[in-house]
DNA sequence: CTCAAAGGTTGATGGAGTCAATTGTTTATG
DNA sequence: CATAAACAATTGACTCCATCAACCTTTGAG
């Protein structure tokens, strides 16, 4: 194939490499195949993620909250959760957003437990700045013919419906 | 799992201001379309990639390490190259590595300075069980309609071959 | 031979992540 | 009602990941 494709061929599109599903054999394999594919792709593109991040100052995961935090306050367990992550770990994280000025605590009134997280005036507009850097596409996908740009989104489209 | 899906609907797909018609100003409308779509669904898979690797005690990091070293031998700053991090990261990424058996340092015989990475044996099976996991194809893939599923490897065999 | 450049290591420092233990606040139960 | 259990957040100890600056050895060019 390409000069690509030598770090994922070996083991990856392996028809029916174990009983795991009870479903059919044929579906799986093609489940596969488009999986690997679209693996190897998006992890070459995800390696400059970092990269990304840090052209705010940002970093991985710092992005991932600022993302998270687009529209309403959160509990910090509830972005615990969204991290997938532990507690404690939200709470470091936390404070040094908040020790740069993009991130506000503030006590719910309802349960004197929890903490909201806001995003301050400063943290919108970093978002804002943010996201549409993330969402510029990747060359693999402004090089596709309209048609697959089409086709890709619609069937994006389907599979986030029927999530 | 869940609660995810407003997380990208603002400032998201923004079709540009212009028309969308066939001609290329419409191309980056609909592949920004396409690439949000992608970008959200992979990222709340890739949630789970440190999980994975710890199904094998390994890190996130090690595991990509793992994925890289498949074929050939590479030098230590090659491998930095492909992991974009400071030469010196590698150093004790190796350490932890060799120190669990699972790579060998082997100095370079035309070039005394380098030290060639090569999987032991027990490194080579251990790769070969987290790789068939890692190209396990997640829910949002094998719940796709069998058509979509073929559509979609195609479309990124082609974006493959371009790219 | 001399010296600069390259490959790798070391040490210092900081963010990210986990676990165990603690404090304060609900909520459930006897 | 009182008390125990559950929960939210934090702290402390520890490990891994990551960077930078300094260093040593080897290489290669002049």
């Amino acid at each position: 194939m390409n000069g690509y494709s030598d770090s994922h061929s070996e083991q990856a599109v392996r028809p029916s490499g174990g009983p795991s599903g009870g479903t059919e054999a044929g579906e799986v394999g093609v489940a596969q195949q488009a999986w690997t594919l679209l693996f190897s792709l998006l992890h070459t593109h995800m390696r400059n993620f970092p990269a990304l991040a840090a052209e705010f100052e940002l970093s991985p995961v710092q992005a991932h909250v600022l993302r998270q935090l687009g529209e309403e306050a959160l509990a910090m367990s509830t972005l615990a959760n969204y991290l997938s992550c532990d507690a404690s770990n939200v709470t470091g994280l936390v404070d040094r957003l908040e020790a740069r000025g993009l991130v506000e605590r503030r006590s719910s009134e309802q349960d004197r437990r929890v903490k909201m997280l806001v995003l301050t005036e400063a943290g919108a507009a970093l978002r804002g700045r943010l996201m549409a850097r993330m969402f510029e596409p990747p060359e693999f996908v402004t090089a596709m013919p309209e048609e697959d740009q089409v086709a890709l989104r619609d069937i994006m489209r389907r599979a986030l419906k029927t999530q």
